[in-house]
DNA sequence: CTATTTGCAAATAATTTGCAGTGCG
DNA sequence: CGCACTGCAAATTATTTGCAAATAG
């Protein structure tokens, strides 16, 4: 929860214009979801939207929140980072850019690049079919983990397993 | 299942090496799951590696896959695509690479190019942590999705929840 | 030999669906 | 007012864990 007030409000005045355009309602519920997403940097996943968005509206359910985080990716209203089918996180960030991905904890930060918006598609990739975008993902590691990483040598499977699933 | 005969005996080899140096057990079951990622440019899921195995180790079971692709990155024999903490997928091209993403299907493939590789790092950038390396995606759509795009004009919510958990 | 690793079955986590009631346009 | 939307509970799918038996080194 750190983007720009005046962004935010943005981003809902789109929401509200493309909603109208594709003829769904506005209800309650998928305003906090959006408003949810378009105020967070964290890239959340369903479960953290959902409680964050469950105190203020304390009767919302799981379900509606995937359903409507579905439904504003169809509108293009949201993104989702990584590969289809598994655990998805959303970003409300429609601008071209970029992220930095820490490889320990999976914690992931926006950036913008002129220079990375602007790459040169491969030849070789144009076998493979057409591109719209690309979207330049730094790995390394955070400054949290930095600062752990050092007091870690050598732990358990089980702990990291717990690591792998705990994201932020 | 079409990586170079060459390249998967190389990889094997190179996994021999590391588990004896991690001193990791080499079994059987190992072996196999390896070199089904080793084998493939699909990226497979631990699901499909599994029906994969399976048909040369009938009683392998599922959990054997998962917690030996957890080992196999742990040691670095391994890369997983997207995001930890959910649906994984494999990666055994240890070459710096970037992947090319259907947005419609998931399909993945990999690629090379030096100057993909060689980006430089934006200053911003270094204040969220150090930078190991760098992974572009081109997101766009594969042939097939070209081809079948046009017929998909207006379709449920339903089937396509169900194309999301189908990837490729 | 004996510490790892495996297979099984059961636990946990993440996501989707069917359906009856509710409320936006 | 009607149809899209919601909440609930139950179904599905994905992944992890505990433990006894098997096996690599």
């Amino acid at each position: 929860m750190k983007v720009d007030r005046r962004e935010v409000e943005l981003r809902l005045l789109r929401f509200r214009d493309a909603a109208r355009a594709a003829g769904i309602k506005l209800t309650h519920q998928r305003l906090e979801i959006f408003r949810e997403v378009a105020a967070s940097i964290e890239h959340p996943a369903a479960e953290a939207i959902f409680r964050a968005v469950q105190e203020r509206i304390p009767t919302v359910s799981l379900d509606t929140v995937y359903r409507t985080l579905w439904t504003l990716e169809e509108l293009g209203l949201v993104a989702t980072l990584g590969p289809r089918g598994g655990t998805s996180r959303f970003d409300a960030n429609l601008r071209p850019h970029h992220h930095f991905v820490c490889v320990r904890c999976g914690l992931t930060r926006d950036f913008e690049d002129s220079a990375f918006d602007a790459l040169q598609v491969p030849a070789v990739v144009r076998h493979y079919g057409d591109v719209l975008g690309a979207r330049v993902e730094l790995r390394g590691m955070c400054r949290k983990c930095l600062t752990r990483a050092a007091a870690s040598t050598r732990r358990g499977r089980a702990k990291r397993a717990k690591e792998r699933r705990n994201v932020k």
